[in-house]
DNA sequence: CTGGCGATTTATAACGATATAAACGTTGCC
DNA sequence: GGCAACGTTTATATCGTTATAAATCGCCAG
């Protein structure tokens, strides 16, 4: 409390003896008068050189502990070029139910304690997703980067790769080059979500995907064709709806299907959204859950936990995914890394 | 691209004519070169000065214009002190869905186009929610807090206001010194929200509040008891469990009292997960919704569109709430304004 | 006594911007 | 012609830090 206050008596105090204790902001140069060396030295001292005297070092590091001293990051930025900022480009205005949320969970986690700052660079959909990204290279706007929603050909990926920045995606592209990311098995997803509703005597399964320009989308079609055709079950798959999609369209698009006479009994929910959109419609069909209709939904938060009647899920870990993407991220930016130690794949 | 393109052809054409065009990121120096000025006369010309003939503003800012410039925010915060930064304190692991998301949106949508970034400084539950606050403060980390969860005399909102330092806070206080603020009125919601139960018929109502220490647990609490003595049907006040329980404690809590011979039939309900949670309890008590039990949730995203049976709500619009900070932020930091102007209550 | 070496410390400059005060060329007036 | 005043531009210093090169010291060998 005491030296962190800077209410008015600190301030007139500081203003009678120079400047030694509370009042203004501690720099290098008050550790300086402090000690009588030089700015300098103190520079070197709280980095921990070996060519300053190792009592001096000592003597430096406790005077700056007691005065509360901490490095000015503009000034630090300036002459290093350094920023100690990570930013997340995110769509701001995506619906998805504390995706983002989640992802900040992890990336605090992974950021805590060192000294580096999260910045949300909003990405609107009306601009390119390139843009931020340019942006913040050209700018140098942050040490590294992380982005989600990634495409088999990203641009992005493509940019920064080129250009040795440091990064992660959340997700994966199908680029020749290798490079970092984070991302989740929506290939077994897919898979282990069809094959459950077959074990449960589904006979004509649905999937809405995810928009098709995302690799993630590609994934998950796999997956759940892999299974079908395994088992030669019929299927259906979305056609001008997908996860993206409002929930009142994914509701309507449900609802046709349940109107069919033909209509599937097993439904692959990859979002939250869809999910209650399934069951909405279902309800509103007179549709019983787990005997007319089959269901098994990604889950991505503790809602589904509440929801009845109850629903068969597979969990996916997106804090957990923030931490890794950060923990990957700081590593690259420590240094030279194989890509390969940079990649990551959440297992069921 | 040409300007933006970092490529190898770029950086060597600018080492063989100076720094002119493309390769290092411009500076004032840059344009001061092309131009023939002094990079003071640059800077001034660039903000617009009076005492810089409007030709040659005209002329720089063309030249800026043509090669990209943009000022470099370490430099300028080092040199002014200002930071362009907005920090939103936030607590990361908070379960409640989207509400972070939400706020972020509007946020963003709010510091579009201005040079303000968004900074999300985690405040980690382990520790006093002054921490953070004081951090940012005493090092000039940003020009302006937005925080949450604001606490009737919140020690946060006291130190701002003391050090007259720009911060708009997500609820109110019960301080006598008037500050600015963003809230919704949850004495309106749960008022309402009460008496629609009584008028669909419930006898006896229930609600679960947010933590006690926290303001809006108090209006909540207010409005409920408002209407139920002016109805005088009965109630019961959840004790040991508030919205930021676990969902499953939420539920066990909603089950206790579904079994009792006296259980109530009206539930208000704050949050979207303890609105499943009653519905989850109801549906497994064989207890049909809309008939033995009633019930009115606050709404903060989609999901409750697509939720059967239908359930009735009350909409809080965070995506709002997050403009209006920023806006009234951006208002506060941009000069002193009365305080009356940076208080903004959102109705039903 | 001088020169030189190793161990420390320090002076200087620079990162890119801006506030301050000084300098500049032009004009008009006495 | 000299000088003040004006409109405009520029030189200088500074924010806090760090990379580079230089300086200082004690000490020992020659």
């Amino acid at each position: 409390m005491s030296l962190d206050d800077l209410g008015e008596r600190g301030r007139r105090a500081s203003r009678e003896r120079s400047a030694d204790r509370a009042g203004a902001k501690p720099t290098l140069k008050t550790i300086a008068e402090l000690t009588g060396l030089a700015v300098t030295t103190v520079s070197r001292a709280l980095a921990d050189a070996p060519q300053i005297a190792l009592e001096t070092r000592m003597r430096v590091r406790q005077v700056a502990e007691e005065i509360g001293y901490m490095p000015d990051r503009a000034a630090q930025r300036l002459r290093t070029g350094r920023t100690n900022v990570i930013s997340l480009v995110l769509d701001p205005h995506e619906e998805i139910l504390g995706y983002a949320t989640s992802i900040i969970d992890g990336l605090s986690e992974a950021l805590r304690g060192t000294p580096y700052h999260l910045v949300i660079t909003p990405h609107f959909s009306d601009t390119p997703a390139i843009d931020p990204v340019r942006h913040i290279m050209r700018n140098r706007m942050a040490d590294g980067i992380i982005f989600t929603r990634t495409e088999p050909a990203d641009e992005r990926v493509k940019l920064l790769v080129e250009h040795d920045f440091p990064f992660i995606c959340h997700g994966r592209t199908e680029l020749a080059t290798a490079h970092p990311y984070v991302d989740y098995d929506n290939y077994a997803f897919a898979y282990h979500a069809a094959r459950r509703l077959i074990a449960s005597g589904a006979t004509k399964l649905s999937i809405i995907l995810p928009p098709d320009r995302f690799t993630f989308a590609q994934h998950m079609r796999h997956g759940f064709m892999t299974a079908v055709r395994e088992e030669g079950v019929r299927f259906e798959i979305a056609k001008d709806v997908t996860l993206d999609s409002k929930s009142d369209a994914i509701r309507d698009y449900v609802y046709k299907q349940m109107a069919q006479a033909d209509r599937p009994d097993g439904f692959v929910c990859g979002g939250e959204v869809s999910a209650m959109a399934v069951m909405a419609s279902a309800y509103d069909h007179d549709l019983e859950l787990g005997r007319d209709v089959h269901l098994v939904a990604k889950q991505t938060s503790g809602l589904f936990d509440q929801v009845r009647p109850r629903v068969e899920t597979i969990y996916e870990d997106l804090s957990e995914a923030g931490l890794l993407m950060g923990r990957l991220l700081l590593k690259r930016i420590g240094g030279p890394v194989p890509v390969g130690e940079l990649q990551a794949l959440q297992t069921l």
